[in-house]
RNA sequence: GCGGGGGUGUCAGAGCCAGGUCAAAUGAGCAGGACUGAGGCUCCUGUGCCUUUAGUGGCUGCGAGGGUUCAAAUCCCUUCCCCCGCACCA
């Protein structure tokens, strides 16, 4: 069985059937569900594939439940992921370079075309959507879009004019990082080594300068709650400092800093400059306490960082403490102060700055372990330090650190400054990236109350999967706030209130899924017509039909047929995608809708899943174990992809791909397969069916049952065991069992493609065929479990068969000789009925009471004492389901051929008081309920 | 810090919501055997410790410590540890 050959056969039949281009039918239910559309600036891997098998896998089996399933795709080009990329490649990036050629092993000769953003788009959403097709996802290829279609563009305006209407677009200051050198902003994939930079407020501090009156100097700093154990300020005597006017105050602050700090204060003007030297031994004012302090030099004090000027903080700062300790020896010694204690921290004296420097052994100011002191005091004291200034005391750091924040704002004894806090960090293009206030800037208005509290109700009435999710959804509700939706550069979509604005991308990927329902329909429309009223039309219903249609240059009919179609289809029934995208992505999809749509085209499910694990590790560039999807494909084969990667773990968590798994499931796979060669030739009925057989029925529409249920949590990894692996183990019962029934393997195995059919489409179309099955399998009914075929008596006459056999081998083992004769001993009916009386009562005197009070029990009242003191030894593990005599027996009877061959000599079965001979009778006594006593010749 | 998830046998991973059929599914690994020219293929058996030359026995055990209960991997309390998210970025 080739798996590589069977794909390609069967996706060309689909193709050529059309089997997955539905169309809105009059009466048939619909099931309409999206998956994340890609980003296309490389090549997918496994992992992408996680959320679109999947997506898949149900769109499969919806789809054989009868509804009529739409499972479109597009592309999302937007921002500037696509375009940074086609800049490194033009760059001959080598890192870029690399994993193209090394990983996804784009030929040689179309690495240098992708220099360009089209092209680039172009190459690799053709490579994702080849991956897609040869994976056999059943996609409506004919609704496929990029995000920078002109159709699109129209539409996403359109959501925008929504948005503006009801008041969600605000316009505001917004602090980002920033590339003073590109002059944009900028994004983790936008500089060296992906990092993200990180912005902070910090609290800029004026400390006026004792011999100039009215210019400060500007101390930058995380912890303004420190003020009061300030003993003196820090420069570095080897940089330049600039004396800024700021809203008539004048500061100094490090002449870099100066550079950039009209990125935050546009209004600042430089007016002077001096090297830091100058400030050496001069004395500032501590606007607080109004303390005298002297400035000193300190190397530790970085030109960029901050303002370029250090408030020091002996007592709870590692640099300050050592910084002040390597003045010894200089001229400034006989002035170094004591430290001032402010926190006082649990485990610690008054100076927890110096405890932690001494005992980490941290030699100085440019020892790289002060980095480490600082971060472990600056976390404990912020979380568990308590005040001890006389105004806060006992009040927590970080609650101290708001309020006297605060307080010094209002007093204008200090300003609010951003900065880069995981610093540096660096743009491709080299220059440092720092933080620009971007003024006007559009936001998304994500904290409106109304509309929380409207999307609130909207993930109450919607179905989570897994279920789990939802308080992350409801945190992140909780929290988001005015979202930035513009920016200055990037694909896509013109703001339409700032045409030289650009949407974002998060912001034009929230309402998308309704383009779907339309995209075919509107491909072949001049793009320039496509206005407002067109789409109030088609998703709204808003506006009149014929006029409507003659501005947009379409038919009346043309145009009715879209807004049929978006009703048709509309709301979406379920959304697919990895868990990382709850916190923006998903949520904002559902505010979007929301906040567009009438209530009954509200979303009505999100189903997020895992990432995909490489041999137990995350696939990562620095580790090469990435393994592209269509390298995977030829590999292994769509099928074996498609089954290891969802089945590999429960929805939520992340699964392993690895090659003993594929391996396991290829073997059971042509296992199988060789099952329906061989059955589907054998010829029809043979006789009545035997227990085994009926065993082997309940077996499968319990197993139908199961999985049934399982897809409602879209819990594929519990049916893959149940449908895959245990459908194996259970086959392999029924040979041992001398099972042989050709009618009902057929059963089974006609069944048991029907249920792999969602999970590896193109083999069971393979053995569907075989087996004599109409049509395509992926569009075969779902089958049907049969509740009244599902016998647990049958199964549990097997399990006692099964526990049968394994005792004796047991005992055959421990006596180590050869069996003669094989005798077996059911209980009697009165132990079944002691039984459930010691199950139910669960106390011997309870028990024994109840019993007495049974006459037939009554007259056997010594064995009933013996028996039921066996029974309470094991209380709990008293089962509730019981055979009967008659079952057990005939169960046991019905085995004897199996028996007397699993161990080669005769078998008798018989009731525990038929038994012949004193060793019989009294070994037969001990029988119980489903467990019969032995007794080997 | 805030929010979420999680700690199970050699490993991966079920079970936990609704306590008992749990020495704990399933798979992998490992060991032994069968088949074979040979096997990394396939099949069978075993795989916590102890006991037992007749099975349905004992002990330990599900991060740690306590508690509730006839009974706890499952419920309650305390505690330790790990992972993920905290945005303007797809």
């Amino acid at each position: 069985m080739n798996f590589q050959e069977i794909g390609e056969k069967w996706q060309k039949r689909w193709a050529e059937e059309k089997a997955f281009e539905p169309e809105p039918e009059e009466g048939k239910r619909k099931f309409f569900l999206t998956a994340a559309f890609p980003y296309p600036n490389s090549p997918q891997h496994i992992g992408h594939a996680r959320t679109y098998t999947t997506t898949d896998v149900y769109a499969r089996y919806m789809r054989m439940r009868g509804t009529n399933v739409l499972f479109p795709m597009g592309f999302h080009v937007t921002g500037t992921p696509v375009l940074a990329m086609a800049k490194r490649v033009a760059a001959k990036d080598p890192e870029i370079l690399e994993i193209f050629e090394k990983i996804y092993r784009v030929p040689a000769d179309v690495i240098p075309t992708l220099d360009e953003p089209k092209r680039l788009v172009d190459y690799f959403s053709r490579e994702i959507e080849m991956g897609m097709r040869e994976m056999g996802f059943s996609i409506d290829w004919r609704r496929k879009f990029y995000t920078y279609d002109k159709a699109f563009n129209a539409f996403i305006r359109w959501q925008f004019e929504k948005l503006k209407g009801k008041g969600y677009l605000v316009k505001g200051n917004h602090p980002v990082p920033w590339c003073p050198n590109e002059d944009n902003a900028v994004g983790a994939h936008d500089t060296k080594g992906d990092v993200d930079p990180n912005i902070d407020q910090m609290t800029a501090i004026k400390f006026e300068l004792k011999d100039e009156p009215g210019n400060y100097l500007l101390c930058a700093t995380f912890r303004p709650e420190t003020i009061y154990g300030v003993t003196n300020a820090w420069i570095n005597p080897q940089i330049k400092y600039s004396l800024v006017e700021i809203g008539g105050s004048k500061y100094w602050v490090s002449s870099a800093v100066a550079k950039s700090l009209p990125l935050q204060i546009p209004s600042m003007r430089k007016i002077g400059e001096r090297n830091g030297s100058e400030f050496e031994g001069k004395k500032v004012l501590n606007p607080v306490t109004g303390d005298e302090l002297p400035i000193f030099p300190a190397s530790f004090v970085q030109p960029e960082v901050g303002t370029g000027v250090v408030m020091s903080v002996p007592a709870h700062a590692p640099y300050d403490y050592l910084a002040l300790m390597d003045l010894k020896g200089t001229k400034w010694e006989p002035m170094i102060p004591e430290p001032k204690q402010v926190l006082e921290l649990e485990g610690f004296g008054e100076f927890p700055a110096k405890e932690i420097v001494e005992r980490m052994g941290v030699k100085n100011q440019n020892d790289p372990k002060a980095e480490a002191a600082t971060e472990e005091i600056y976390s404990k004291e912020a979380h568990t330090g308590k005040m001890v200034i006389e105004k806060y005391a006992g009040m927590r750091g970080v609650d101290a650190k708001e309020r006297i924040k605060e307080e010094m704002v209002s007093a204008k004894k200090a300003l609010m400054l951003h900065d880069v806090i995981n610093g540096p960090v660096w743009c491709r293009c080299g220059a440092r990236i720092c933080v620009k206030i971007v003024a006007d800037q559009w936001f998304i208005d994500y904290g409106n109350k109304e509309w929380k509290d409207d999307v609130k109700e909207a993930f109450s009435r919607m179905n989570l999967i897994p279920e789990k999710t939802r308080p992350e959804y409801e945190y992140t509700i909780g929290w988001l706030k005015e979202k930035a939706c513009v920016r200055a550069q990037g694909l896509g979509t013109t703001f339409p209130y700032d045409e030289t604005k650009m949407i974002e991308s998060l912001s034009d990927s929230t309402i998308y899924m309704a383009f779907y329902t339309v995209a075919d329909l509107i491909g072949g429309m001049d793009p320039e017509r496509l206005n407002s009223q067109f789409f109030d039309f088609v998703f709204l219903g808003k506006g009149d039909a014929g006029a409507v249609a003659e501005e947009a240059g379409i038919s009346e009919k043309e145009l009715r047929a879209m807004r049929a179609s978006f009703l048709y289809w509309y709301p979406l029934d379920s959304r697919h995608s990895a868990g990382d995208l709850i916190h923006n992505h998903l949520t904002f999809f559902v505010f979007n809708h929301v906040a567009i749509f009438p209530k009954e085209h509200w979303p009505r499910q999100i189903a997020t899943n895992g990432f995909v694990l490489m041999e137990g590790s995350k696939m990562s560039k620095s580790l090469g174990n990435i393994m592209p999807l269509r390298e995977a494909i030829r590999k292994y084969g769509a099928d074996i992809v498609r089954f290891s990667v969802v089945t590999g773990a429960e929805l939520d968590a992340d699964s392993d791909f690895n090659e003993a798994m594929t391996e396991g499931v290829v073997a059971r796979m042509k296992w199988m397969a060789g099952l329906v060669e061989e059955y589907s030739a054998k010829e029809g009925s043979e006789g009545k069916a035997k227990a085994i057989d009926l065993w082997l029925l309940s077996k499968l529409h319990r197993k139908m049952k199961i999985a049934t249920k399982a897809f409602e949590k879209l819990a594929l990894r519990e049916i893959s065991q149940e449908v895959f692996y245990s459908s194996v183990n259970d086959l392999r019962w029924y040979f041992k069992r001398t099972g042989s029934n050709a009618k009902i393997m057929r059963d089974f195995l006609r069944n048991w493609v029907l249920m792999m059919a969602p999970f590896t489409p193109h083999t069971c179309e393979e053995l569907w065929v075989k087996l004599g099955g109409e049509g395509l399998v992926s569009q075969a009914k779902w089958p049907e479990f049969d509740e009244g075929k599902i016998s647990e008596s049958a199964e549990l006459a097997e399990e006692v068969v099964g526990k049968t056999r394994d005792d004796v081998e047991n005992i055959l083992k421990l006596i180590g000789k050869k069996p003669a004769k094989l005798c077996l001993y059911a209980a009697e009916g009165w132990k079944r009925k002691l039984y459930s009386i010691a199950r139910e009562e669960k106390r011997f005197d309870l028990a024994m009471k109840k019993a007495m009070a049974d006459s037939e029990l009554k007259a056997r009242a010594k064995d009933v004492g013996r028996v039921l003191q066996q029974l309470m030894k094991d209380v709990g593990t008293l089962r509730r389901l019981m055979l009967t005599e008659e079952q057990e027996l005939s169960a046991l009877r019905d085995a004897k051929e199996f028996f007397a061959q699993e161990f080669s000599c005769e078998v008798e079965v018989m009731m525990e008081g038929e038994a012949v001979g004193d060793a019989q009778k009294k070994k037969a006594a001990n029988a119980s309920p489903m467990k019969p006593s032995i007794f080997i010749e």
